[in-house]
DNA sequence: TTTGGAAAATAAACAGTGTTTAGTAAATTT
DNA sequence: AAATTTACTAAACACTGTTTATTTTCCAAA
């Protein structure tokens, strides 16, 4: 019978309805503004209905993530097209980057909030930053098949570029880098520019 | 007359008692626990008190910021010994990754969180971390006056070397290192290995 | 020493939050 | 058409940060 299936249909219709609104409200509106209540009147339904799909704030932060990735998923198959191993290394950190400054609330989502991450069962791993942790791994190997970094081990390497990434867009992200007396446009500059030196130093 | 005078002392002792209450609330029971309320009810104090001490609750966070930078000042004065450039700067990088990790809450307050940011007046630095970014500045300056670094500008240097440290500390303290499949002792030894790498990368 | 006024502390309320429960309305099955 | 399952919601609960009006405490002058 095809009715039960219709109802699993609109069960995943509301689902998707209710994440995209929050996503819309993080992207637009900011962390601030979106509680359960003003999704559910954005979605014109009462919040207990929330409830029957989705856990609690934590399990629908979760979900909103996940659509934060497929982003920055994205964005790397635009940004990151070069052949030359070394060549793509830099456009994903690029990528990497611009995507953060462009996204201060969904990187905040992504890699620095606590929130998202406590609806995790215990023992399974986070896997909504697999595919694009994937494109680093594989690049960074491609790279060290050639010899061309000054690493042994590819998951070192991967975690190394990563942190340096997210150190350089996360303390922009969280206003830290008032520490440096310096505004807007030149910290984007020192912030592409110790890519650039990174890069360089990696470099055999 | 000594009268204002004890008033005015009276009122800083309030404050401290206060921020002390909050600090310890930070560290032992967590942020989720730390309410107006609850520093409130532990002081024995109505919760409309506080509001007489502190404009609201991020400048409230602020002056907690301010003791946890105080309380990272103080490892480095314990740990930071040595008086060759390079090895100082070692010293420095595993003691603040050390802090990072001993003090997860304090640490997500002082370089991630957004809300103690807010209480910063326009056009006014943020500088609770100026005394110990002077530390890795000096060390930097030291270092580079040596010509021990693959570093330009101490700016960079520094930049960089602190967006390493916090990229790496940062992952973990919001538990983004489950991206990698390892746990507990091992996430140490990465962060360890990395730091190590990196400060060998980046010298002469 | 009593009284007036300033200063300090608080009770109670406001507007918001995430979440649960009990009850209603709609859709499906019998 | 009646019974039952499903979908939804109104209302409440226990919190949150914060403000207002009121009470208590303190000090100084009459």
């Amino acid at each position: 019978m095809g009715i039960s299936e219709r109802k699993e249909r609109e069960r995943q219709e509301m689902r998707t309805k209710i994440i995209d609104a929050a996503t819309a409200m993080f992207m637009n509106e900011g962390y601030e503004k979106t509680s359960i209540r003003n999704i559910a009147e954005k979605i014109e339904y009462s919040p207990a209905t929330l409830y029957l799909y989705y856990k609690d704030k934590d399990e629908l932060l979760y979900e909103v993530q996940k659509q934060a990735f497929s982003k920055l998923e994205e964005a790397f198959a635009r940004e990151v097209s070069s052949t030359d191993p070394l060549e793509r290394l830099s456009q994903i950190c690029h990528s990497y980057v611009h995507f953060g400054k462009d996204n201060p609330e969904m990187y905040d989502l992504m890699f620095m909030m606590q929130a998202p991450m406590n609806s995790i069962k215990e023992n399974e791993p986070w896997k909504n930053n697999k595919d694009s942790f994937i494109v680093l791994l594989d690049c960074l190997t491609a790279c060290m098949e050639k010899d061309l970094l000054r690493f042994d081990d590819v998951m070192l390497a991967a975690f190394s570029v990563w942190a340096m990434g997210h150190g350089l867009v996360s303390l922009n992200v969280s206003c830290r880098l008032q520490a440096m007396n310096m505004t807007g446009a030149n910290v984007d500059i020192l912030i592409t520019t110790a890519i650039d030196h990174y890069l360089k130093q990696i470099r055999k």
